[in-house]
RNA sequence: GGCGACGUACCCAAGUGGACUAAGGGAGGGGUCUGCAAAACCCCGAUUCAUCGGUUCGAAUCCGAUCGUCGCCU
């Protein structure tokens, strides 16, 4: 009998850090953090951390352990929590992977096949020959040397293009193939996925109130100090930093930079919803009807069935 | 009450007789996704221009009435 192991996914303010929490307390279990901003120290507020307090009632792991100028990546976390995982499980207590990255828990779950790092000078080269000749030109190569991922990646998505390049590059094999080698956990656990929603003018409503609360909690001072140092492209990809960067910058007022952020949140929730409806293995649990009580203990009874 | 301006999608808005079977942007919705993913990329939203009637081969565009909004005047 294979090893359970729980994800939670969701998307942000629907309230994934309480539940998990009590979740874990109830099964015994330990949270993994699948959140491609909390792993950074000092971005408490921009990523929404779960409190000191609440990381007291249940051990948390891949939250603060990266500076913001250290680059992140869903294949960075595969590995961390793979890890992470089995050192649980030694533990017998239960892995609970719980966040809003789709693809860090999909890399996690179904694996990454094995490639090498990222290419800085060659992705560079690339992009400055698409800059120069179009994107179309990239796309005509990657068409010459692998004709099916040519065809799933759209002209205009420079990024997988470029990516897809650079695996041909440096392995030699077409990624389209590659990607029929990936191995995740999926073989060696039992995943049992879970989604939390609610009813998405809700969501929307308990965004606004969130970006409210994280204002008055200091975000503005929070983004001045951590600016002062070196931020990573993950990073500073936050979504908080750029916003608040703009309204110190001067760009606009910080009743706009509020605006700005509660919309580009809700636009993170409806892209997160996206990726995680396609998930077709998640059973899905709406809070907002459900008690978190009943919910859990219909988590119980699925995960020992 | 009088005079004037205006009335195009949820919002902003282009268009001032034929290429309008109505730009563009925002919001909203949907989707793709394998080492930057809180990223990047893609797709969808007015059979209709306040309403009714008229002029015209042809009207969002001209005329009239009505309704509405705003401004000024009394």
């Amino acid at each position: 009998m294979k090893d359970k192991v729980i994800t939670i996914a969701g998307p942000t303010a629907v309230g994934k850090t309480e539940f998990a929490i009590r979740l874990a307390k109830r099964i015994g279990g330990e949270i993994i953090s699948a959140d491609s901003m909390q792993a950074y120290r000092s971005m408490d507020i921009v990523s929404q951390k779960p409190t000191p307090k609440q990381r007291r009632a249940v051990p948390h792991h891949l939250i603060d352990m990266l500076d913001p100028g250290e680059e992140y990546s869903a294949a960075e976390f595969a590995k961390r929590a793979s890890a992470l995982i089995e050192d649980i499980i030694k533990k017998s207590r239960i892995p609970l992977i719980v966040g809003g990255s789709g693809l860090y828990i999909k890399a996690l779950i179904g694996g990454l096949f094995p490639s090498p790092k990222k290419d800085t000078d060659l992705r560079r080269r690339l992009e400055a020959e698409a800059k120069r000749f179009g994107k179309g030109r990239l796309h005509e190569k990657l068409k010459a040397v692998d004709p099916a991922a040519a065809d799933s990646i759209h002209p205009n998505d420079l990024r997988r293009i470029v990516r897809a390049l650079e695996v041909y590059h440096l392995t030699g094999f077409p990624i389209s193939q590659q990607k029929k080698k990936a191995e995740g956990i999926q073989k060696r656990f039992n995943v049992k996925r879970f989604g939390l929603i609610r009813p998405r003018d809700i969501i929307y409503k308990r965004i606004e109130e969130r970006v409210e609360e994280m204002f008055a909690a200091g975000l503005v001072k929070e983004v001045q100090r951590i600016k002062k140092g070196k931020m990573s492209i993950t990073a500073s990809a936050s979504v908080g930093y750029k916003e608040v960067s703009g309204y110190l910058a001067g760009e606009y007022s910080l009743r706009e930079a509020k605006g700005l952020l509660k919309k580009n949140t809700r636009h993170l929730a409806k892209k997160q919803l996206t990726w995680f409806r396609a998930d077709k293995d998640i059973a899905w649990i709406d809070i907002e009807k459900i008690s978190s009580k009943d919910a859990i203990e219909q988590i119980v009874k699925d995960i020992s069935g």
